[in-house]
DNA sequence: TTGCTCCTCACGTCACGTGAGGTGGC
DNA sequence: TTGCTCCTCACGTCACGTGAGGTGGC
């Protein structure tokens, strides 16, 4: 080689002074950032000079910026203008924020299921998930339940009623709580709302009316078994909402799906959900 | 289907009341996680049963904390102890803290960039990066070298010798800056040890020694040109290592990647090294 | 002749998403 | 017959890492 020549680096030797693997090197070729300046036609040998460093060290220096191999082929091509450059940084910016904040939300919420893990000795047996319902039309009644009695007695009424009016009830059934437990004639009641989803609106009935559920955002876990030992599928969800700092908007509710006559209470299922909304920022 | 038993549900009625893709529930009876409770000899349809939908919630779950699939299967599994789970959350609590760290970093050095970019409406010319550099054996011989001259004016010395003693000098040459410029016989001068690496050690001489340079973590940036326009790359670096919270704890190094006789100085290539350090805690 | 470095495919990663091409029940 | 739902491959994603099988220069 002659000596008066820049020195011409093989893919190894540059791979070790910029301190990367060959394979990036040869994949930087192949993404269109980084190519060889000469290549023995050959061999296929790769050759890169000196002068390529400062290259290869802006895509790494972009890369630890976050970007993608495809974005730092943007922003190396030099044809942004200054508006679009910072544009593109914001926008990393925003994205990395969002990143943060929502690994502190993972954060919390392992922490809070290993304190539960730490307490029972055992995984929790529910298992809260947030999720977005839409609303949904139903065919309701409201009454106040005595303690102890089923919740949801008012159902084959309105199930009587619409087959009379000759309309299809639509699974699953929503119970909606629109009190604890209160006084009423000398017993502790529970104001509940019996909701079964149809497909079209009926005409009024002294007791049963069709409204629209609204529907939004749930703290929403799923309990097997009688209503009677669903007390722990309630502490759970007010463990997690308060845990994960949200809190609650709105009624809670109970969807039945899976109940029926012939079936044992056992076997029943029934998801539970509470509305919820972000904590307000201190 | 006999009404007495249990619903039965095909895999989108399953998917709509689970909230997740068809495609997500084949993807886990792949990975061994949730398989439907029956399935159609004859149409290979999958059907799934309510009861399953806890199990689905936790699998949920536990991916939302950041779990793989295959960590899942393991949470699932049931054979493991406490001590085996609660090893598992904390670690996964230690990534994710690692990792919002790593992302909060990230995001200093994304509000740095932002603000060069503003402030000079064009990409920054030098980029750092953070390396980690291995000590190495070197002669060498240090002097003050008046302000205006070359820098590696021992180089010529230290060859010679080197050649008397037929050992081959290894690439690259360092230069260490031992102090900034300051008065020395009525001249700004700088304390500069010029270093050439050598594979094995040499006799003393009174001008030159050998001995090892220490390794270690280096903010690192690429100049290319002659040394007089060096400063722009000693204040990128000095900035850097500010706004990344790092504080140089040696001296710098000037890296001679590439240099020679017969090449103009704009051609030269020359790294430039901090040593640093991690800023202590508040 | 033996290492050493380089070459080009090709496949794997992780958790699915997205067709392509085809079948079964109302 | 026409939608609708389901089926099974197969490929793509992103930035490389890791062989397998082969070649060129000291």
């Amino acid at each position: 080689m002659d000596m008066r020549e820049k020195m011409m680096l093989k893919i190894g030797e540059f791979a070790r002074i910029g301190q990367v693997s060959i394979a990036t090197l040869r994949h930087y070729e192949k993404a269109g950032l980084l190519k060889p300046t000469a290549l023995d036609a050959e061999t296929g040998y790769r050759y890169y000079l000196l002068d390529q460093l400062p290259r290869l060290n802006r895509i790494l220096a972009l890369k630890d910026l976050g970007f993608s191999l495809e974005q730092i082929a943007r922003l190396l091509e030099g044809d942004l203008d200054v508006l679009q450059l910072r544009g593109m940084f914001v926008l990393k910016q925003a994205q990395t924020q969002q990143l943060i904040e929502t690994e502190q939300a993972r954060l919390t919420r392992i922490a809070a299921r290993l304190q539960q893990i730490e307490q029972e000795g055992i995984m929790p047996t529910y298992d809260v998930r947030l999720k977005e319902v839409d609303p949904v039309l139903v065919a309701s009644m409201r009454e106040l339940v005595p303690l102890g009695e089923n919740l949801g007695r008012a159902y084959s009424k309105i199930v009587a009623y619409l087959s009379q009016q000759r309309v299809q009830p639509l699974q699953p059934t929503l119970l909606l709580l629109h009190s604890s437990y209160e006084w009423h004639n000398d017993q502790m009641a529970i104001d509940v709302e019996t909701a079964v989803p149809v497909p079209t609106a009926l005409p009024e009935n002294e007791q049963i009316s069709t409204r629209t559920v609204s529907g939004g955002w749930m703290a929403s876990t799923v309990h097997t078994g009688n209503d009677l030992s669903m007390g722990k599928a309630f502490v759970a969800l007010y463990n997690w909402i308060k845990d994960n700092e949200y809190h609650v908007i709105g009624t809670p509710r109970l969807i039945h799906l899976q109940r029926a006559e012939y079936l044992e209470p056992s076997q029943y299922v029934t998801e539970v959900q509470f509305p919820i909304e972000r904590q307000r920022e201190k």
